[in-house]
RNA sequence: GCGGGUGUGGUGGAAUUGGUAGACAUACCAGACUUAGGAUCUGGCGCCGCGAGGCAUGGGGGUUCGAGUCCCUCCACCCGUACCA
């Protein structure tokens, strides 16, 4: 008899144990405090759980078992991120419903995480992609649809009240956050407005709406691809050319929350670190919106924003983002060949290009002038790409001698370098962005310093009307549409008016969830519409509308779960007001850094809209947050014979007497650095059958290396083999 | 490019305010015990050197009586960069 630790009885007679009696069930119990643990929930991919995976959530049922013992009432609960992209790609190959393959993924993870013995509470478990789910998902779109966002009293309200506040005083004093070109009426102007308009009107308020996006399309594919999917301007699928396209889209007005997200991370217990890239993504700054003059235009003027107002003196020049409006207009026939040649050009290039080469100046004249309302000098008016269309008012003024790109430009350029301050230095060598000494040629605040200056100039351009303080925010509202198959359907319809303009409608709460309807292929359609416009035949409102056919973005259904787990089985509410009550916020959130900007973001701004309306309690979701890092994996080598007719390997020992090339091999055929030689002339169809082994002491020794644990460095290992080699404890 | 982060033995990591660098653990080496070992115990273990000693916290420079810690500068790697999750 061995005396030995069964490990494969005793875990599992333990994990039988556990599922029958229920033992990590959590309840709402108000006799007993509360904690609530929570991990990231996994996307369910194919390749299975990844050993990434345990290292937060061993860190997390730790806690989960702590708290238990110390007489918590404990919610620790698992589910599934299942919607997203690659399901949709397998279907796309195989034809496969993305349902089917989710199904079965999700299926091997809760094998894996169950014979690994985390204290999670099944019953509780959640997928995005449930009809049963993401009817709540659709829920929450609907009221982001219906409301609209106060500034007097700082938060969402339903679009009721802005209804009544129109109809008594009118949109011209009203402080709202909307699209910046939103006709501001008369309460008088508003009531003569049929139900058509006033409803047409109301879109430009709501939470939810649709706005045109720059996204990247690929015309051979006939679908937009995420950044992640283009490589070099070209599709990662197929090498196709992708460009720069505007679509209308589904979008959230996350920026109305950007102060309250900036302020809510003073009550938080985040790393600083995380904190900080938020901060730094919401981008405040404070500065000034101001109007320039087109020269022979008269009814036109170009806003630029800047936080430096007080260079405005400094301007040489002017440019606009090359996706601007008003180019084709501002473009003069002698530059028009330059112009179409630039633009087509920047279609070609990424957000990310553009933004981040800043060595090499690009641009084009367009022939226009602007008018300085400062000094009245003429100011010619580029187009360069490292100006975005979608920051700010798409339009920055050139100012050389204080900022390096601007320098950069008008040196390019030939173009003047104005002195503005007396404490600015050598500014034919460089950019002096000084804010420093007096200000000389510079009109109504020469001989001031920064402070006054800056002040003088905001009230003379107010009084003039023709520029205003303002707060300018980095982040941008987030783009809500995917054209794509395996997500939410938007639970809107399109019902065109007396004039043929389609509007958008919500369905009705109680024909709530929309399901996806199936179709025959998951590809874009071949006029380009999103898949589901392949469904469109059969699948209408009522028989006659079409639906929206693109879908919600895979950050919907992650943006609000932790509520769903408090009361998972609800079918009348997403929790019950006693559930929400009772678990509050999560106590502890574990996951990667990588979701600082993204998920974490998302989920504080939707965390916020239900606290507005009232159906949660907390204004932040998650009290403390901790990153686990990253899995090392230690790496083995082969060491390839370079210029041999004859494939050769050389094993780590003799390796230097040859001249080789060092090439990763998988962990998995390597045993104590000994590579099983047959299984990889077996498993690597790049080494022929009769390649060449040197051996040492008759083994083929392999090198090795800590790095990164990935699949492109072939040293994972698989959590399901370690634990049948030695157990889930180890 | 920009924002955030990390760099200390084979590995995970210690080192309170600037005051003995490498605690603790693991791996490895040698030995003991044992029918057996994925158990236990003992010793060794940053690098060079027989030794005395010298060198060493990503590289370079600086401040200081004294620097892993402070300053400058450079490098490498990781995360994010808005439709991957």
């Amino acid at each position: 008899m061995r005396s030995e630790y069964q490990f494969r009885d005793i875990e599992k007679a333990w994990q039988g144990f556990w599922e029958q009696n229920q033992t990590f069930k959590a309840q709402v119990n108000p006799n007993k405090p509360k904690y609530y643990v929570l991990d990231m929930f996994p996307y369910p991919s194919g390749a299975g759980l990844h050993v990434g995976h345990p290292l937060g959530y061993i860190a997390s049922d730790i806690m989960a078992r702590y708290k238990r013992l110390q007489g918590f009432e404990v919610l620790h609960p698992m589910g599934f991120d299942s919607f997203g992209l690659p399901a949709e790609q397998y279907a796309i190959q195989t034809g496969q419903h993305p349902a089917i393959t989710t199904e079965q993924n999700i299926t091997r993870y809760i094998e894996q995480l169950k014979n690994m013995g985390f204290s999670f509470d099944w019953s509780r478990e959640v997928r995005t992609s449930d009809p049963s789910y993401y009817k709540w998902t659709q829920w929450i779109f609907m009221q982001l649809f219906n409301s609209w966002y106060n500034q007097d009293s700082d938060k969402a309200e339903s679009i009721e009240t802005l209804k009544h506040i129109l109809a008594v005083k009118g949109s011209v004093g009203l402080k709202a956050v909307c699209e910046d070109d939103v006709e501001r009426i008369s309460a008088e102007a508003w009531n003569a407005m049929g139900e058509e308009e006033q409803y047409a009107y109301l879109l430009n308020f709501r939470l939810a709406y649709l706005d045109d996006s720059v996204v990247n399309w690929c015309p051979q594919l006939g679908t937009v691809l995420a950044n992640d999917e283009v490589k070099d301007g070209l599709s990662e699928r197929g090498g196709y050319p992708v460009e720069q396209k505007k679509m209308r889209q589904w979008s959230m007005r996350i920026t109305a929350y950007a102060d309250r997200l900036l302020r809510g991370l003073e009550e938080v217990d985040w790393s600083d670190s995380l904190k900080e890239q938020q901060r730094n993504w919401i981008g405040k700054s404070i500065g000034t919106d101001v109007e320039f003059a087109i020269e022979g235009i008269a009814d036109k003027k170009i806003k630029v924003f800047t936080t430096r107002v007080d260079t405005i003196y400094g301007v040489s020049f002017m440019v606009l983002a090359p996706e601007h409006e008003w180019v084709a207009e501002l473009t003069k026939p002698a530059q028009q060949v330059d112009v179409d040649a630039y633009i087509t050009w920047t279609k070609s290039r990424s957000e990310l290009d553009r933004v981040s080469e800043v060595k090499t100046v690009s641009g084009v004249f367009t022939g226009s002038y602007v008018i300085n309302p400062l000094n009245n000098e003429r100011v010619p008016l580029f187009l360069a790409d490292y100006v975005l269309a979608g920051y700010g008012t798409g339009a920055v003024m050139g100012v050389p001698s204080g900022d390096q790109r601007d320098w950069n430009f008008a040196k390019h350029f030939d173009l003047p370098i104005p002195a503005i301050l007396d404490a600015q230095k050598d500014i034919e060598k460089q950019a002096d962005n000084t804010k420093e000494g007096k200000y000389i040629n510079s009109g109504i605040i020469n001989g001031m310093g920064y402070k006054e200056a800056t002040d003088t100039l905001i009230q003379w351009l107010e009084e003039k009307g023709i520029g205003k303080g303002k707060v300018q925010y980095r982040m941008r509202n987030a783009v809500f549409s995917r054209q794509r198959y395996w997500g939410e359907p938007v639970p809107v319809y399109f019902k065109p008016t007396a004039t043929g303009q389609l509007l958008p409608y919500l369905i009705q709460e109680s024909e709530l969830p929309l399901e996806l309807p199936k179709i025959d292929k998951y590809l874009p359609t071949e006029t380009g519409e999103p898949p589901l416009g392949r469904a469109a035949d059969s699948w209408k409102y009522q028989g006659q509308y079409d639906y929206e056919w693109s879908t919600m973005p895979g950050w919907a259904g992650s943006s609000w779960y932790w509520y769903r787990y408090m009361d998972a089985q609800n079918d009348a509410a997403f929790a019950s007001a006693e559930a929400v009550n009772y678990w509050k916020a999560v106590d502890l959130y574990i996951g990667g850094s990588e979701h600082a900007t993204g998920h974490l973001l998302y989920s504080r701004f939707w965390n916020k809209f239900l606290k507005d309306l009232g159906y949660v309690a907390e204004e932040e979701f998650a009290k403390k947050l901790i990153n686990q890092g990253m899995i090392q994996g230690r790496s083995n080598f082969v060491y390839r014979v370079k210029n041999t007719d004859q494939v050769t390997f050389v094993s780590h020992g003799l390796k230097d007497q040859y001249d080789v090339a060092a090439l990763h091999v998988d962990v998995n055929i390597v045993e104590n650095d000994i590579l099983d030689v047959e299984e990889f002339k077996r498993s690597r169809n790049d080494v022929p059958a009769d390649a060449q082994f040197i051996l040492e002491d008759g083994k083929y020794i392999c090198g090795w290396e800590v790095e990164k644990m990935s699949k492109s460095k072939f040293n994972v290992v698989n959590p399901d083999d370690l634990i049948a080699k030695y157990g889930a404890d180890t």
